[in-house]
RNA sequence: GGCAACGUGACCGAGUGGCUAGGUAGAGGUCUGCAAAACCUCCUACAGCGGUUCGAAUCCGCUCGUUGCCUCCA
């Protein structure tokens, strides 16, 4: 069974195949940076790092592109313009871009701590003004949008008349009218309260800006995905993701001025959208302020949790729910996540410990393709809309197969070294490399060498100096000393 | 108001017409110097009410409840 995916464009499940073979391009909308990556900021980035993962196991030539938002974002109508960077900028007394790298190098920390792979490239908006530009211009050359005082608007109604408005969230104009007739105020440069800018006249006070055709300002709030997408995979690329509170209307936005530009595409073939994250039941949001940091919860307590979870714990935990369901955060839940990692991970260890035992006798057919069906599940399951949890559960049928194998050496004989091999790469595979669950070490390495300089001591009083040097000899294999002084045993790193 | 979801056992969370999800917790057992791990067994649920069907957690309708988007948000 090939890899299929859910599209948001048709609603339904759709066998992925490259728009050019053997390259495929994937996009996902990154992080705004002017304040803290949450919790709910890091499932878009696990499941596309693990999509991408997989796309390459697959033998895909991926190129993955996650953007870098630094301007634009407007906090909201009614302030006429402040930014988000700018906000967060004047709070802190601090160049914008100062901001901007904070919150940029913070983001890559946690990102890399949860196991994402950093992508191929990572675009700032800041950084591709000149694209954005000429996308405007493609899209007033099409007739498509306006400009009013130094500000350009996409022309939504118009658009409207030949492609629809709403194809993706699907909804109509008509409907978005309605339920906006309440708020017209403050809209009176668009010519219909539907459009959206694409550039916007930049206030005296407003310190981001660029010269423009039309004068000095900033890019609109969707436009840069839209530029930085064609830019490095082309008028087409493959999937584009993000949460799904991004589907209306930034993405509704991004197929607008693709299909309005002269790229006259979809910008990409997939739109695929994550489900949110949810605290008691309510989506965590900065404007709620329900959120758990990220930073914070791999530290300790936080908000609504009353421990801290290691970033693999929290890659785990997301990963055993589906991307397109919702998933709930709580102690419980993510202790259970934690016990399940850890059996997964010591599955890993265990796979060592099969190569080793020495099991001889008759090779049973039946057996070995047993053992190889189970190993078979996990890809087939990913290749089922990247269905995770259901790998994960393939993974530990897997690993319960692996115990009672260790524990049976006539049944380990059965199934024979070959297909133990197999099963064995396979288990390795898909929890290192495409699920990307990494061990993460618990165990002090101070404590365990004190622990280990504890037993020095107690040979030497023994005169047991077979211990006594056997001990030496493996710290040094570790590039470590240990010294016998008159205050007593310590060690130091070995200078040779 | 418009659009879109969801309601699964103690908890988390898959599953979409008949066949075991999985993880965690709990009970019993095997193993064990103690313990842990592991393995075996058990606890076997699908909001409610109707309908379709030989058969529904799964399809349809209604009711109740929860949520998301429509404004920045992953």
């Amino acid at each position: 069974m090939p890899l299929s995916l859910y599209n948001t464009l048709s609603r339904r499940k759709e066998e992925f195949q490259p728009v050019h073979p053997p390259q495929v391009g994937v996009y996902l909308c990154g992080p705004t940076v002017y304040s803290e990556a949450h919790l709910g900021n890091a499932r878009g980035p696990v499941v596309f790092d693990v999509l991408t993962r997989y796309l390459r196991h697959l033998g895909h030539q991926v190129r993955y592109v996650r953007n870098i938002t630094d301007v634009g974002h407007l906090e909201s109508d009614a302030d006429a313009g402040e930014d988000k960077m700018e906000k967060a900028a004047r709070a802190a007394r601090i160049e914008p871009m100062q901001v901007a790298q904070h919150y940029t190098n913070r983001y890559r920390q946690h990102m890399l701590a949860l196991g994402c792979l950093p992508p191929d490239i990572e675009p700032q908006a800041s950084g591709h003004i000149i694209e954005q530009i000429q996308v405007i211009e493609e899209i007033i050359a099409n007739g498509l949008a306006y400009e009013v005082n130094g500000s350009v608007y996409f022309d939504v109604p118009r658009y409207n008349e030949h492609e629809r408005y709403g194809k993706l969230s699907n909804r109509s104009i008509e409907d978005q009218l309605a339920g906006t007739r309440a708020n017209l105020e403050g809209q009176s440069e668009k010519r219909s309260p539907l459009d959206f800018a694409l550039w916007k006249k930049a206030a005296p006070e407003h310190i981001m800006r660029w010269p423009s055709p039309w004068g000095e300002g900033f890019p609109g709030w969707h436009l840069e995905c839209s530029a930085m997408s064609r830019k490095y995979l082309g008028k087409l690329s493959d999937i584009h993701g993000g949460g799904l509170d991004l589907m209306f209307p930034h993405h509704e936005c991004e197929i607008a001025q693709s299909q309005g530009s002269h790229a006259h595409t979809d910008e990409a073939r997939f739109w695929v959208h994550n489900n949110m994250i949810t605290v008691n039941g309510t989506k965590m949001s900065k404007s709620l302020g329900n959120f758990v940091l990220l930073g914070d919860m791999f530290q300790g307590p936080t908000g609504p949790l009353a421990f801290g979870y290691s970033p693999m714990v929290v890659r785990f935990f997301l990963l055993q729910a589906h991307y397109r369901s919702p998933v709930d955060v709580s102690d419980d839940a993510l202790q259970a996540a934690r016990k399940g990692y850890r059996k997964l991970m010591n599955g890993l260890r265990l796979l060592d410990k099969l190569a080793a035992i020495e099991a001889t006798g008759e090779v049973l057919e039946t057996a070995a393709q047993q053992l190889l069906a189970l190993a078979a599940k996990p890809a087939e399951f990913l290749n089922d809309d990247l269905n995770t949890p259901r790998a994960l559960a393939a993974l530990f049928d897997l690993l319960k197969r692996f115990n009672t194998l260790a524990s049976t050496p006539a049944a380990l004989a059965e199934v024979g070294a070959e297909a133990l091999a197999q099963a064995a790469g396979t288990y390795r595979t898909f929890v290192q490399d495409v699920l990307g669950l990494r061990d993460e070490p618990r165990a002090n390495a101070e404590q365990l060498l004190d622990l280990t300089l504890g037993f020095y001591s107690e040979a030497k009083a023994d005169k047991a100096y077979d211990k006594v040097d056997q001990i030496r000899a493996a710290l040094k294999g570790q590039g470590i000393v240990i010294k016998d002084t008159k205050a007593g045993v310590e060690w130091a790193y070995s200078e040779e």
